[in-house]
RNA sequence: GUGAGCGUAGCUCAGUGGUAGAGCAUCGGGCUGUGGACCCGAGGGUCGUGGGUUCAAAUCCCAUCGCUCACCCCA
């Protein structure tokens, strides 16, 4: 019988972490959570949606993150509403009804005043739903709603002295106005954490807590593109922020030293920091006037792209990879030349501490952020063998963001870790992780109600209750069987119990590395594997 | 959204118009309480899907879906 391959499948961008690299995962997961301990960072847990309008105001309404990447949806729970919603922008016209011809007929009544009455049971819903705030108390649900109550009475008052045509145009109006109704609010999945993290700061007067809030999160985040390698529908980051009074160069040198030593931590090879200062609200908004006005000098010379960017977003050439147009951005005003004194400062400071930490980086004048939030200090981490996407980490300063969403003046710094490239990077590097590894593949033999049996599931879990890892067969298996599964599964050992072993009380403790043999009581057994060089043996195994 | 490449067994792939294959993996046997190596055997495929051309299509043509990489954009 052949096989039903299931018609299911994970969604395009997104996918399974399948063992053993799950292990690495938990790996890249589990020594964040210890190095940013010692940085006294604590972690903070944040739901996965948010309403719309805080990203939109935060990471920028105009970027393509907000205004078409995000996964958006809007959240409502007024099902009676709903229905006569669907119907309307579902309904069809009846047909043609024969009677007197021409735009006075009673045809067109009987054709169009189902519509009529549909319209006016959902202003009636609608508006109740609105006055007991059911759905959303906007300025734009009241006029809508204003409109749609006038528009309806028009409509049906008047039907015969219409043309057909005439009332299919209202019929269109009119469902156009219940189409943009807002049931509810927008939420979004989060497509990065970072206003979030904000808005749980405001929301939780954080700014009341002693010294400097600093906290981590890890978690998915989610945007609708084209995957490709290493990037993802459903993508992972590990990141850190610090909130507070200071925009300090020591905490952003300080948070660089963490997320490096995170790093080298987790063995990482062939990383580079590159940072850069991109400066304050002025001197940028400065620069960034200079810079547009010397790309329009060169225009004809840049590509499509970059010729767009120049209106868009002039930073973003900075960016550009083609091969002809990097003689010419060589040449463009670099923002280290515009930095407003106290941005210079700030800046100087920051590579002071870095040198300070012996933290190796290397300026990239070109490192710009895309995001709106970003002030003063950016930076970003590559890694080698990732493909077009080698950033595995940025980050940078937003010390407007809190005021911006609402909160008490505020400066921040902070960085997300791409976990996914992280943990590609980790691959490419040869740091990834091995096959689990099981210590005692218990080999029983014997059928389920035998002593045999209740012998091994009772040494199972002794074995388990010392930390071991234990592989115990449900059914019976030959000896011969189950010795090849043991080696199949990479155990270390084979503890065999039989019948001659429930008789003389000793068991055999089989090492599959080189067939090592020792009979041993159940005391022995314990000691014998609970012993230091056994330890270390392990140990060692583990690390091939 | 755009472009390119690729879709044949669980995996990696061969097969350029004439009976769908190999290696690895899985399962069984050789071998009744001793694994790996070896030997023998088995299962597993609507060749992504639909249409067209042809006596005949995995192979040629068209469409479609999927995957991958890159672009756009950027944590």
């Amino acid at each position: 019988m052949k096989q039903q391959r299931s018609q299911f499948r994970a969604i395009r961008g997104v996918r399974d972490i399948l063992p053993p690299q799950s292990a690495l995962w938990n790996r890249v997961e589990q020594t964040a959570h210890d190095v940013f301990a010692t940085y006294n960072f604590q972690e903070i847990r944040l739901p996965i949606f948010e309403q719309t309008e805080l990203f939109a105001r935060s990471v920028g309404a105009d970027t393509d993150i907000v205004s078409k990447e995000m996964y958006t949806f809007e959240d409502y729970d007024t099902s009676e509403l709903l229905e006569y919603r669907n119907a309307i922008l579902t309904w069809q016209e009846l047909p043609e009804v024969s009677g007197p011809a021409g735009p006075l007929g009673v045809g067109a009544v009987a054709m169009f005043q189902p519509f009529g009455e549909l319209v006016y049971k959902f202003c009636l819903l609608g508006r109740e739903a609105f006055d007991t705030g059911q759905i959303p108390r906007t300025p734009e649900n009241d006029s809508l709603l204003k409109g749609l109550i006038g528009e309806r009475e028009i409509f049906l008052v008047s039907i015969q002295s219409r043309t057909i045509e005439e009332n299919r145009q209202m019929v269109g109006n009119l469902k156009d106005r219940v189409r943009q109704l807002r049931f509810g609010d927008s939420l979004s999945l989060r497509p990065e954490a970072t206003a979030s993290v904000v808005r749980a700061y405001i929301e939780h007067s954080m700014h009341t807590l002693p010294g400097d809030v600093k906290l981590y999160y890890m978690g998915p985040m989610f945007r609708r593109e084209r995957p490709q390698k290493g990037r993802y529908r459903q993508f992972y980051q590990i990141g850190a922020e610090v909130l507070g009074q200071s925009d300090s160069p020591a905490i952003d040198a300080e948070v660089i030293e963490m997320l490096m030593a995170y790093l080298d931590r987790l063995g990482l090879k062939g990383a580079t920091l590159y940072v850069n200062s991109i400066g304050c609200k002025e001197c940028r908004a400065a620069y960034v006037a200079k810079l547009r006005e010397e790309l329009l000098k060169v225009k004809d010379q840049l590509g499509a792209d970059s010729q767009r960017r120049i209106e868009t977003n002039p930073l973003r050439v900075l960016d550009s990879k083609l091969e002809h147009e990097q003689a010419i951005i060589e040449r463009l005003p670099r923002i280290s030349d515009h930095l407003c004194a106290a941005c210079r400062e700030h800046f100087a400071e920051l590579q002071a501490q870095l040198k300070l930490r012996s933290i190796e980086y290397k300026i990239n004048w070109r490192l710009v952020r895309g995001l709106d939030y970003y002030t003063r200090t950016t930076f970003e981490i590559t890694a080698p063998g990732l493909g077009a996407q080698n950033a595995i980490c940025g980050g940078g300063r937003y010390d407007g963001l809190v005021e911006l969403l609402g909160g008490p003046p505020t400066k921040g710094i902070g960085f997300a870790i791409g976990t996914d490239r992280l943990v590609l990077a980790l691959q490419e590097a040869g740091k990834g992780e091995g096959a689990s590894h099981i210590d005692v593949f218990v080999a029983w033999l014997g059928r389920a109600e035998s002593p045999v049996y209740a012998a091994a599931v009772k040494l199972a879990r002794q074995l388990r209750e010392e930390g071991f890892v234990v592989e115990l067969p449900p059914e019976e298996m030959k000896l011969k069987k189950s010795l090849g599964l043991a080696d199949k599964l990479g155990a270390r050992y084979a503890l065999i119990i039989g019948d001659d072993e429930i008789a003389s009380g000793s068991f055999v403790l089989k090492r599959l590395a080189d067939s090592e043999q020792r009979k041993l009581s159940e005391s022995e057994l314990l000691n014998y594997l609970k012993s230091d060089e056994n330890r270390k043996v392990a140990a060692a195994q583990r690390q091939s």
